[in-house]
RNA sequence: GGAAGCUUAGCUCAGCUGGGAGAGCAUCUGCCUUACAAGCAGAGGGUCACAGGUUCGAGCCCUGUAGUUUCCACCA
């Protein structure tokens, strides 16, 4: 057909729009609510508002996308639920610095202006994360999206909390947490990040109440001196015995402290001796409440030294540290300082070192909930994919502590707990309670907001309209597969499984495919600090969102982390080349109005029966690989199929058919190679949704599908497998090879034309070589062929090529060196001497032959008798040439 | 302190339940062969970190060592 109104090139920029467009115009994004179609479920880890999508995000959906459009394909009504995260902490101190340029603060407009500048936030950058999903290809029903401070996800919280609190599971109280100065709100165990910081081990003397001397310790925080309470030894240890119930006076601030014994202090470590401030430190904390010292903070909230305090008031506390460390000097307090690295707490947010303080806080009592969770893992209900990443899950789950939920923060779910300041009553109910049920007086709501991972934790029964009991939920509920990043186990999926066990009794899903970082091309993290971020979009916008998805996915195996390389792109953009080029030949040779009912099966050729039986294999092998997740190796698979088999070897095969218009297997030949191309499209479309489907609606197909997208998955030809031609054709691949590598080591340039004498003793091999006389001209350079049972009519100067089956030879005429020729044999024979040899070593082996499979063994043999023949061939060969000489 | 991963060609990485070491890029040689130079044909290049073990057979399983990365953990 004419080809004049196609493109030279594939060109994404134009393409990729119009056909998502396309495609989300007629619906394919939805589910398919056909009777008897299995549901496929995938919830994606929703993107933070904050933000605009990064690698991290392009890899995460790439990988949902191509197992739902997989899916999908294969006939389940498939639903991939989109959607947004509110992100408090980190949306809130965005939306503080927007206003601190304009000199604004937050608490001069009020909780409720505030809220109002946050939600246009989201409308803003939410709006601007969907469009860069889509970018991306990914087939989300966009009429499911959810956002996780939206009206139904709100309602899950309340209940959820509201629930938890009537079962005791959520309960408030003073405990030490984690505070962000910076932030200015609590943070989780899990929000903190641990970092290795050189710093300093201080000893100190504290001067004994009595006079009788002092004791030395050693502490990497003498500012919390201020805050001691007490100094602690360990009950065992003999060197402090006497002292144990005396009183020390604390230095610069004379306040009496007692030495208390504890179990906590390790005889072996530093002096034995441990200043304790139960305000500032949690195991500090912890030997508090044994021995019911006093908590006293010395720190604001933003950890600048309390005014109770006049000398250092107001000092941050590495300034308070500086002159508390000079007056100790002063003072005679300070023995030594020592050099010492260790682990400092960070917020995970803002990078801020995090200062442990006493607070009114809410928290979910983890233990109890976490049995189900841990459970589900156990007996395979859950399976993390790749299966080492559960250890990484226990670990966490079975030794929980208590979640702070609790955030001072506005932008995020108020905690629904009333307070009634008259009579102290408190109410945690859904519903907002203006008056206290007690008293009649007015009551307030806590301020505080509830940690973004609450909510986060509903989110694959939330999405679905729980508490509601939808049709939704009872469809897709046990999702299917979560794929997410292994950084994010412990803050969402572990909690997700808790929050699924305990609200809907059973799994969120049942599969959790983790996928590792994107890295830089040195294998840096990428970050904003380092500058080393690569924007997707901007790989889009220059290559298309299938060489992205290509670059993702390609030579990757499950859990592990990549580097982007740059050269992936150009490979991915290539591969959409070659395709594209692919069709235009095979429309350029085909006919519009073809009759496919014509085709007729017995008429395959050789070429034709092969590349039925590798796609059969393909098909199958790809399937299996995508089942098990294996994603990269499958798409190395199936772009090998295309590039080689498919392009190299049957439409360079196939051009002598096509271009003979009165070839009897033209119409077979057309017919195939836009079916095994249209079908191959079909294997990539999930890593390459763009290029497949612009291909596949070119092709001239029988019963083409309106999009590629609702095509059902290829199953093995209705043709069946041709093991036997298979066999054949790559007898004569090899032999074509064979021909190929001579004429180049012999500096044979292809436009001379050779001709060649294929020797052997087997007939079919003969008729194969005298049948793809045409191919080999075409793939070899042969000018013409002879086939012969002996190699009597031979002229000395040929060159040899032996393959399996015989031997071919190419005569040069007075063009070749013997002495040359001979020398390249010399080289053939011992690569099938050093084969021989292995070979014989193993069939030798008396174990070997009565242990290994019969399989094994067989092959073995075959391989011996191949070799064997073709070694004899080259011997007299040598022989042969050196009788010349 | 505990746990996990990684170590394979110059580079970046694949390698499924153990059965003759792979890809891409890079390098070298030839080719504008009427789908594609974003291409084609060919070549070179590896003690699979090291040491033991299991096995007829180990890149793959087991033990240990070294280097490296990451996660978790309350040692002042």
């Amino acid at each position: 057909m004419n080809i004049e109104h196609i493109n030279k090139a594939f060109e994404p920029n134009e393409a990729e729009p119009r056909l998502y467009n396309g495609w989300s115009e007629k619906g394919y994004f939805k589910p398919d609510n056909t009777e008897g179609k299995e549901p496929f479920c995938v919830v994606m880890p929703p993107p933070n508002i904050t933000g605009q999508l990064h690698m991290g995000h392009a890899l995460d959906n790439t990988l949902q996308d191509i197992l739902v459009r997989y899916k999908r394909m294969k006939g389940f009504s498939t639903l991939w639920v989109p959607g947004t995260d509110h992100a408090s902490i980190a949306t809130e101190a965005k939306i503080v610095e927007q206003m601190r340029k304009e000199g604004i603060f937050k608490e001069d407009i009020g909780r409720e202006k505030f809220l109002e500048r946050a939600w246009a936030w989201k409308e803003q950058y939410g709006g601007r994360i969907v469009e860069q999903l889509k970018k991306m290809g990914s087939s989300c029903d966009w009429s499911h999206e959810r956002f996780t401070m939206d009206e139904g996800c709100s309602e899950a919280v309340k209940e959820v909390f509201v629930k938890y609190y009537n079962q005791g599971l959520i309960y408030r109280g003073e405990r030490i947490i984690n505070w962000c100065p910076h932030c200015l709100t609590s943070i989780s165990n899990a929000e903190v990040e641990y970092e290795d910081q050189a710093g300093a081990f201080w000893h100190l003397r504290y001067p004994l109440e009595d006079g009788s001397g002092y004791v030395e310790l050693a502490t990497t925080r003498p500012e919390t001196l201020l805050g001691d309470t007490a100094v602690a030894v360990n009950p065992k240890d003999e060197r402090y015995k006497d002292i144990v119930g005396k009183n020390l006076i604390l230095p610069l601030v004379g306040r009496k402290i007692p030495v208390v014994a504890d179990n906590y202090v390790d005889i072996e470590f530093g002096t034995g001796v441990v200043k304790i401030t139960p305000a500032h430190d949690p195991n500090d904390f912890e030997v508090g409440l044994r021995h019911n010292l006093e908590v006293i903070n010395v720190m604001t909230d933003d950890a600048k030294i309390i005014d109770d305090y006049p000398k250092y008031a107001g000092m941050d506390r590495f300034e308070a540290r500086k002159a508390i460390v000079k007056d100790l000097e002063d003072g005679g307090f300070l023995i030594k300082v020592e050099p010492y690295n260790h682990n400092v707490g960070t917020c995970y947010r803002c990078g801020t070192t995090i200062e442990p303080r006493v607070s009114l806080q809410w928290f979910v009592k983890m233990q109890t909930l976490a049995e189900p969770a841990i459970k589900a893992v156990k007996d395979g209900s859950i399976k993390f994919v790749p299966e080492r990443f559960d250890k990484n899950y226990f670990n966490w789950m079975e030794d929980i502590r208590d979640w702070c939920i609790s955030r001072q923060l506005w932008w995020g779910h108020q905690i629904p707990a009333f307070y009634c300041d008259d009579c102290g009553e408190i109410v945690v109910t859904k519903e907002n309670t203006a008056v206290c049920p007690k008293c009649g007086k007015p009551m307030r709501q806590d301020p505080d907001t509830l940690d973004t991972w609450f909510s986060s934790a509903l989110w694959p029964f939330s999405t679905l309209g729980w508490p509601e009991k939808t049709d939704d939920l009872k469809k897709f509920y046990p999702t299917n597969t979560l794929v997410t990043g292994y950084d994010i186990i412990t803050f969402w999926v572990s909690r997700m499984i808790v929050a699924g066990m305990a609200h809907m009794e059973d799994v969120p899903f049942d599969t959790v495919l983790i996928h590792g970082l994107v890295r830089d091309e040195q294998g840096r993290k990428m970050s904003k600090s380092l500058g080393n971020g690569i924007d997707p979009l901007e790989i889009i916008a220059e290559s298309g969102a299938d060489a992205l998805r290509y670059a993702l996915v390609t030579g990757n195996a499950p859990g592990n982390d990549q580097r982007f390389i740059p050269g992936k792109i150009e490979n991915g953009r290539n591969l959409s080349n070659k395709i594209w080029n692919a069709m235009r030949f095979v429309l350029m040779n085909s006919d519009e109005k073809a009759d496919y009912s014509k085709v007729n099966a017995d008429k395959f050729t050789l070429e034709d029966k092969w590349i039925i039986t590798e796609f059969n294999k393909l098909v199958e092998e790809v399937t299996y690989n995508v089942d098990k997740y294996e994603l990269g190796v499958a798409l190395s698979k199936i772009v090998d199929f295309i590039w080689e088999n498919y392009c190299a070897w049957y439409i360079e095969i196939a051009k002598s058919r096509l271009f003979d218009e009165n070839c009897e297997t033209r119409l077979e030949a057309q017919y195939l190679l836009n079916t095994i191309l249209a079908d191959s499209m079909k294997l990539l479309h999930p890593f390459m949704p763009f290029v497949t489907e612009e291909v596949y609606l070119n092709l001239i197909l029988e019963n083409k599908a309106d999009s590629i997208m609702i095509s059902d998955w290829p199953t093995v030809s209705k043709f069946g497998s041709f093991p036997e031609d298979a066999r054949k054709m790559s007898v004569l691949m090899d032999a074509i090879r064979s021909i190929r590598n001579i004429r180049s080591e012999m500096g044979v340039v292809p436009s001379r034309k050779a001709h060649i004498i294929v020797v052997t003793s087997d007939d079919s091999i003969a008729k194969m070589f005298v049948d793809g006389e045409a191919f080999l001209q075409r793939l070899a350079s042969v000018s013409s062929l002879e086939t012969s049972s002996d190699k009597s009519g031979v002229p000395s100067s040929a060159v040899t090529a032996i393959f399996d089956g015989g031997e071919i030879y190419m005569p040069l005429g007075e063009l070749i060196d013997i002495a040359k020729e001979i020398e390249r044999l010399e080289g053939e024979k011992k690569n099938l001497e050093g084969e021989l040899k292995r070979v014989e070593g193993k069939l030798s082996n008396e174990s070997f032959v009565s242990k290994a499979p019969e399989k094994v063994i067989a092959q073995e043999r075959e391989k011996q008798t191949k070799y064997m023949e073709m070694y004899k061939g080259v011997l007299a060969r040598i022989e042969a040439l050196k009788n010349e000489l």
